[in-house]
DNA sequence: GATGGCGGAG
DNA sequence: CTCCGCCATC
């Protein structure tokens, strides 16, 4: 099983892109985020003529998550289900498929520390955690995937230069604390079970001239899995390729792969 | 003498389409409208490297003209000089090339008939009028050739149905007279003596579906001479390749050669 | 429908 | 730097 991330940063202008990609890749499932489009927008008969089924959730202009998968998933969900579901449901989309539970997030980006935006990206992680005990249940035994933007650089080495970056909303001690509270939950980091090494990026700010020549990156793209799923887990690893094509994302592919069973 | 004219709508959006065009068909003289750019921002350096001498005047956002040239012209002026040069200038050009005056029009399109945009047309056709007339002397006695986006269809078969169109902006009696006290000052029409069949082009909508295939156009893009010019022109054509590329202007190229003397 | 400008976001 | 949405022009 092959479960893939990407933040395509508008999945309009990235179609072509997205389509060579799954051609060459053929993954199980890809999850999408920052599609930017609202849903009767969404480029559905073009995935679905190259073979790709999807389940989406967008708004205007911002946000907006994915699925794309050869087959129909068994079960599909959209937001946090707390309560303010018009709000979560373009970043948080769950899909049942092939046996395993796939959460696919763009956890808020926070803007700046001193912003109500970074209050709310703190309370959206305590909202999460709060969502796998509830909808998931024990993480032992549950058999679960958890990809996507996550917009947390957890680690030192997740970032270029920590001491330069220290304190960024998402490479400071409060949002390390606040993933932290959601990883305790049951997850397993399997991106760094494969890629343990310094330098390893996923996104790279468009505004750096030569980012990705000169090692100006950040690993905000994750791929965690429960106990029973990190068990599994064969393989994990970014594509560059996408990043350095003609009209890239700022963000590029996570692949992972998995035991069947 | 090979002197061609395109209204480029963005001379940055059309610049690899203007390059590709120029290696193929090697005119002396390429003659933009609508460039869209501020001058600082003209791709000058681009155009240098694939060795074409760029003389241009923009503003930002709208209107702007430019004047291709494999050698530096001799002269170089913008603006119909009658004292509003600030407006007038990224909407004239002229220079003299290879003996020959050659003056780039991009003449105001009108709005609608009811709007001061249309009374101001009417104005500008005018002042071009007295242009010729002050800065070229006797027509009689000068080689001289005028080419541009005229933003008028004088006759029936420059539009598709004149009768559905009457009055537009670009094609009704008042226009068609003042364009025509602009022509009395001795110009010729070169682009009808070579086409003079009904159907020939040179702007399509972006708006109307399949314009091209449904001969839905307009001829408002023109090649004038004086008395020794019009002896001297020995074709005219229309380009349709261009409008129909990937990401059109919504004009075409058009083409004319010229005796050398 | 396809430009550009602007302001907001990342 | 590159998206979006909105507005204006043609």
């Amino acid at each position: 099983m092959r479960i893939a991330t990407f933040n395509c940063n508008s999945v309009r202008k990235r179609l072509d892109l997205i389509l060579a990609w799954l051609a060459d890749n053929q993954p199980d499932v890809l999850a999408l985020q920052e599609t930017k489009v609202m849903d009767d927008d969404f480029p559905a008969a073009a995935l679905a003529e190259a073979g790709w089924h999807a389940v989406y959730r967008g708004q205007k202009g911002y946000n907006g998550v994915a699925m794309l998968s050869r087959m129909r998933p068994q079960l599909v969900s959209f937001g946090l289900q707390d309560g303010d579901d018009g709000e979560s449901e373009p970043r948080l989309v769950r899909i049942r498929y092939g046996g395993i539970d796939i959460i696919n997030t763009y956890v808020p980006q926070g803007r700046a520390l001193e912003t109500e935006q970074f209050q709310f990206k703190l309370a959206w992680l305590k909202r999460l955690r709060a969502y796998f005990e509830r909808e998931l249940g024990e993480a032992a035994a549950t058999d679960a995937v958890w990809v996507g933007d996550l917009n947390v650089a957890p680690e030192a080495k997740d970032v270029h230069d920590s001491k330069k970056i220290w304190p960024h909303v998402c490479h400071c001690q409060e949002v390390i604390d606040r993933f932290q509270e959601v990883l305790d939950w049951g997850w397993g980091d399997v991106f760094r079970r494969f890629l343990p090494e310094a330098g390893v990026y996923t996104f790279w700010d468009y505004r750096v001239r030569g980012a990705i020549d000169r090692g100006l990156g950040w690993r905000i793209d994750h791929v965690l899995g429960t106990p029973s799923m990190a068990e599994r887990a064969k393989g994990c690893r970014v594509d560059m390729q996408a990043r350095r094509s003609e009209a890239p994302s700022d963000h590029t592919f996570v692949i992972s792969d998995w035991a069947t069973d």
